[in-house]
DNA sequence: CGCATGATTGCACGTAACACGCAAGACTCT
DNA sequence: AGAGTCTTGCGTGTTACGTGCAATCATGCG
């Protein structure tokens, strides 16, 4: 009887889905459409665009979704947690300090890149330069100059540290010993104005102090979420004169302990 | 003077990136960190919200990237725009040799990659091993295997070859000779059985044959288009057993020189 | 069988994000 | 230097979103 006025009905008033089935649909819909919008999924399930945007919500905080203006999408990957989050911060400001950089890089000049993504940065203002030496231990920077040809593009040897994107070790030293440059832009973990460079490992402070060594004038870039933080135990000090690019961010906090310093110029971009 | 206003003015007047720019770097924030959000953006990069949604708008309908409420993010894999410049020809055999000598390559193995598109697929396909030290000199072999954690990625340092998209000279061949390995794959820019490898420059020709002197196996990679050729002037020697694996395109005049040889293997696949 | 409980849904409302048009400003090119 | 193009900021109305509330449905228990 139930049934029979069910199915009498037809489509006016079928069965409709219960929730977790509906869901479970709208899922397989999204993996193999790959989009969908509220508005037709709620004419097609025969519910209200609010219940979607539940279900949506639903799925997305899943994680096997994600939401769109007026729909969904697969969320076939979402992040790259190795360059992702560090990246993602204060990209304007790396940028702003990347570009004044630049326009201290002049015609004829060798300069030595440090790994990361200010340097990167760095590096993307120099694509249309020419008459430049660029020597770089970080895949950031030798991407963005790999097709200029302008530019004579050293690099150093060594091993790839997966997480920062730059070559360090012992090669990278030996390569490194057989040149000089006339200006050094070196990034930063965190930055002590007493302690100096703070980095994850040894290699790689290793290898900073050996830059710094090898330019006439240091340049050290960091962000101002950078000053004053130390998060890791390695550090590389900087015991010649250097001059600090921030972004105007920074705090008189922060930057009181640096220009205390003898010889040591702060830049606020 | 020029300087020192500019840091004067600091945060006030600071020069605002140009619209090309700021949407290159929406694209890349996208690409590196999967998701942003408008508010952030807008703040971070010093425009107003309506402009970021312009921004987002266009990029959108380029097919970059894709909208969410209240930001964006990546969309499906599009990218891959660095690769497949100029390589057009013969990707399928290419990838073929690429592939054969993947499986060459065995756990605990120490092997060194040439530069060059056919190596790049060799790399292509090593990138989900593990427990695996690969050397290169080549930008291709490099950047498939940047993100690949298992492997031991080492890198010959020098002066980048533009048109190769290759390190050369002799910072590459000092950081060579602190190395080693079990196997070794060149490429070619042409291939004579006599004469050896045929490069446009001694720099290449060099470090090929020193390459091939590191090695306890030797591998060449060349398809059938390179066999007999001899497009430039500068040579490598093979003078030790080497292997030549080539595609099955090759025909048997090409192949019987080379077949001919004593202490040399000839792989078509 | 009837009732109670919990889940689910539709509706209404306030909020936030969006799209569009317009005018002022910046930049480029000749 | 001036004209034209591009870009931006702001104000408008529109759309989608999220949440609280009451009604409905399914289910379990006495």
């Amino acid at each position: 009887m139930g049934a029979a006025m069910r199915q009498e009905v037809g489509a006016e008033e079928r069965r409709r889905l219960r929730a977790g089935d509906r869901r479970e649909l709208i899922a397989r819909m999204i993996q193999t459409d790959g989009t969908v919008v509220v508005e037709e999924l709620a004419r097609s399930l025969e519910v209200t665009p609010s219940t979607i945007r539940r279900d949506l919500a639903l799925l997305t905080e899943q994680g096997t979704i994600a939401r769109t203006y007026g729909g969904a999408m697969s969320a076939g990957h979402t992040a790259e947690p190795t360059l992702g989050q560090r990246s993602g911060l204060a990209v304007a400001e790396k940028d702003r300090i990347g570009r004044w950089a630049a326009a201290r890089i002049g015609p004829g000049d060798t300069v030595i890149l440090d790994a990361g993504t200010t340097t990167g940065r760095l590096a993307h203002h120099l694509r249309a330069r020419a008459d430049l030496t660029v020597i770089t231990c970080g895949l950031t920077a030798l991407r963005e100059l790999a097709e200029s040809d302008g530019i004579e593009l050293i690099t150093l040897g060594g091993t790839l540290r997966h997480v920062s994107q730059g070559f360090v070790g012992p090669l990278a030293e030996l390569t490194l010993s057989r040149l000089t440059a006339d200006k050094v832009f070196l990034g930063a973990d965190g930055l002590d104005a007493r302690l100096g460079i703070c980095e994850a490992s040894l290699q790689q402070t290793s290898l900073k102090e050996m830059m710094a060594d090898r330019g006439k004038e240091v340049y050290v870039l960091a962000d101002s979420s950078k000053l004053g933080q130390s998060p890791f135990t390695a550090w590389a000090p900087l015991d010649r004169p250097w001059t600090l690019v921030t972004d105007s961010g920074a705090t008189d906090d922060q930057l009181g302990p640096f220009r205390a310093l003898p010889d040591t110029e702060v830049i606020t971009v």
